[in-house]
Formats: C-alpha cells, structure tokens, sequence
DNA sequence: CAGTGGTCTAGACCACTTC
DNA sequence: AAGTGGTCTAGACCACTGT
C-alpha cells in the first residue's frame, strides 16, 4: 500500500463519514500535505484516485469539490471487474453458485487464435459456466483460455473465482480488457440454461483480457438474461 | 498542450510509425527523459497515459511493453465519448445527420429530478433525435437537459453536435459520465424511427453527465438497432 | 489581488526482474 | 549485481478562479 493510496483511503472515509459534507470543498492540497506529513504531489496522487472513482472533482483556481453521489454504489464495473463477479457479489452480500455446465481442452478456432494471439496447435480451456445469484440463473458464462498460460485448471477452480487463481496463486499481471457490449437474441443455449423466452433480448458482454506482458490471456462471451442485470460504469477524468 | 502530453503523441506517433515496435521494450525512463530534456517523472506521466489507452504496459523490473493491438481501434468509447458522436464518425469518416423528432421544454418528472438534482419547477429540455449514419437509422437518443444550465438551445445547434455547444461556446467544464447499459425490447417509438421489428432487441445506453462542479447536466438514453451498433470500450490500468 | 490546483524539476530510495 | 519502473520529496512556476 503506498502513501497516496492510504491516504485516498483516508480522505474516502472522511467523505463516507462527512466529516466532508457533500457540495463543500475539500481543504486545500498544501493544508492537506502538512496534515499527512507528505509533500503535495502525494496529495495530488490521492485525488487524482478520488476523482476517477468519482468522490471528488477539482478546478484549478478554486477547489476540490466532494462529489459523492448516491446514483453510483459499488455495482461500477470497471473498478471491481478484475476481482472477479464473486468478489463483487461477496461485497453486496449476495450468494453467488457457479454450475459448470462444460469444460474441455481443444485446439482453438481461427477466431479465438487471432483474438488470443495463438497458433493452431496451441490447445485451450473451454469452458461454460452458469452463474447462479440468490438461486436465480443470472448469467452464461463461455470463457476460453490458452492451457499454457493458465495450467492445471480444475473444477474447483471454476467453481470459486477464476481471477483469484491468476492473480494469487499464478501471480499474474493483469493489464486489463477490451470489451464489446451488444444486444441480441437468446439462442438456444441461453433458453435451456438461463430460463428466458425465445424472444427475450440477451445483454452480450464480449471481452479480451490482456497481462501485463502482453499476452491475452482469456475470451469471454457472458450472456446476461436483460432483465436481471445492466452493464454499469462510473467514466471520471481528470 | 502540457510537456507529457506532447511527449506522449510523440512516442504514439513513433509506435505508428513501427519506429518502436510491437511487442518490444521503450527506451527505459531515464534514456526517454534525456531524450526529451525533462524530468523522469514527466516521461512516467506520458508514458501512464499511453498505458491507460492501451499502447503499453509498465512492469517494475522489467521495462515498458508496448502493445498496440489491432483489436482496438478509434471506436472505442469512454476516449471519444465527451466529444459527442458528430466528432466520433467525423473521425471515421463516415457522414452523420441529426433528424429531431421532437424539442420541448417541460417540468421534470419525478425520475429526472433526482437524476439530473432539480426542484419541479426547474425546466428542462426534452429532446428527441435519430441519428443517421450513411442514410441509415442508428441511434434515437432522448435527452433531457435543465435550461438554467444550457441556456439558448436552438435546432441549428441540435443538428450540429451538444457537446461542442457545451465546452466551447458555453465554456463548462466536463467531469464524466454514469452509464447503465442495458438490452431491452423495441418499444413503438424504436420500430417507427430505427425501422426495427417488433421483436428486435435493442441496446439501450442510459448516461448521467456531471460538470466539474458536480452538477449533472445531461440525462439521456440511447437506444440502438442491436445489428448496427455496439459498444465498445478499452479498460487499461497501472 | 490572493488563493487554488496543474505541472515540472533534480534528485532520491525502494521493489522488483533478470542474469 | 545491474537495471528497471514506482514512489516520494521540497521546492518552483504558472493558469486559472474568485472578489
């Protein structure tokens, strides 16, 4: 943990606590690295954080604004989208259950080798997954892996979070992801496993997930049943 | 223009060029800074902001990657998203042309206040367009604006693009943006305007859009022909 | 005008990777 | 051990805001 993130923390309590009242201005950065004891550009950092989270937005030549709205809670995406759906499931006290409907090794098709940088002889996971949350059939997962990056994958794996398994045991970088957001119909797949209608829409999140090295690690197809879950996101800047 | 800034479209134009290429290391920070005649921490800003659009990934021990996949390409979202979508298809080339189905002022109902943090008696616009992309229907989007905040909006300004109107002529400064995205089915006004089937599905983007001073300014819901139009977004980080 | 945040410097120390 | 990027400092100058 470095300085400035402890104390994004710090000020993200005062904020949750009010002890900064929403609409009110935070004190200034040089009072604030004299409280801390740090320099201003440590500062800076902090509420550089604060601000793409969304808690904060600044002004040159007049402040630091507390933002804090209560329209975006931890549901946002991209903050907890690399800690897995469990992660963020745990965080809302909501049970999550992964039924592994698949799970084979195979040479991967022309579209999977562009979109994960592979040769056809390079053998993947394929798997699918149905996430079930408060015992209602939530979403259809289809991941696909290269076997040599991620080794010695197993059931158990899939049942808790894939993302752990990377990060922690693997000690993997993650860098992040590029994603397609599309809406379309359900076929067959989705009628069978999420429960919905023939003529229900199907909220489509496409991604590639990328390492630190460069390399693309997993593909993604997760098929969200439209009335059950949206695709949300918090898109601060500086 | 800050130095970062230009440094950074410097090393971007030299990735395009393949002067640095693809899958090979940076000049380490030290070499770039003499380079350049500035700081290490200048390079490190330059270099932060090529990683988070996707152009490299930093490892501590090890150098700077660079990336460049041709996966992603200028359609991505959150990037072009502040510039509206007249600059985002200007930039592809592509010719866009507003058709505005309907501008009113009203009262805000109950949902718009607490979105866009109004009082009833606060008036807002009520806009209806579609969006025309090479003479065929793509978005019809719905906004709602509070007058106080853009005052003297006029067709001329519908048909050309809000957002220049906003940070140029209106000099606001914008903050970001919450977006839901959901798929949901055609409604009546979906199969008359975007010229879809009744059982089509359709994406729906709902955004909230905030000012630096934390005012929002902009609530609207885009719905696209599910066959036209997807979103797309690169999600990088340090 | 005084006060604010944004940028920038020239160094320093450290964590980490590779050999 | 040598080289890398991440962090941090103590200052400085500047652009911008309010009155």
């Amino acid at each position: 943990m470095t300085k400035y993130e402890s104390i994004a923390a710090v000020i993200k309590q005062r904020i949750q606590d009010n002890v900064y009242q929403t609409g009110t201005l935070l004190p200034n950065q040089s009072d604030l690295a004299s409280e801390f004891g740090v320099s201003r550009m440590t500062i800076n950092k902090a509420i550089n954080i604060l601000t793409m989270e969304g808690f904060v937005s600044s002004q040159r030549g007049f402040g630091t604004k507390i933002l804090n709205h209560p329209l975006w809670n931890k549901d946002v995406s991209p903050v907890n989208e690399y800690r897995g759906l469990s992660f963020q499931m745990a965080e809302q006290h909501r049970q999550i259950k992964s039924q592994i409907i698949s799970f084979e090794v195979a040479f991967p098709e022309k579209k999977i080798q562009e979109r994960l940088m592979l040769t056809p002889q390079q053998p993947v996971y394929q798997i699918v997954r149905l996430r079930i949350v408060d015992d209602d059939p939530f979403i259809l997962e289809h991941t696909i892996m290269p076997v040599d990056l991620i080794p010695n994958l197993t059931d158990d794996i899939l049942k808790e979070s894939i993302y752990h398994y990377i990060q922690f045991d693997l000690g993997l970088q993650i860098a992040g992801a590029y994603r397609n957001i599309q809406a379309t119909r359900a076929d067959e797949f989705d009628i069978k496993y999420l429960q919905c209608q023939p003529t229900d829409p199907v909220l489509e999140v496409e991604q590639v997930a990328y390492l630190k090295n460069g390399r693309p690690f997993e593909y993604s197809r997760s098929r969200n049943r439209f009335d059950k879950r949206g695709y949300t996101e918090l898109d601060m800047r500086n």
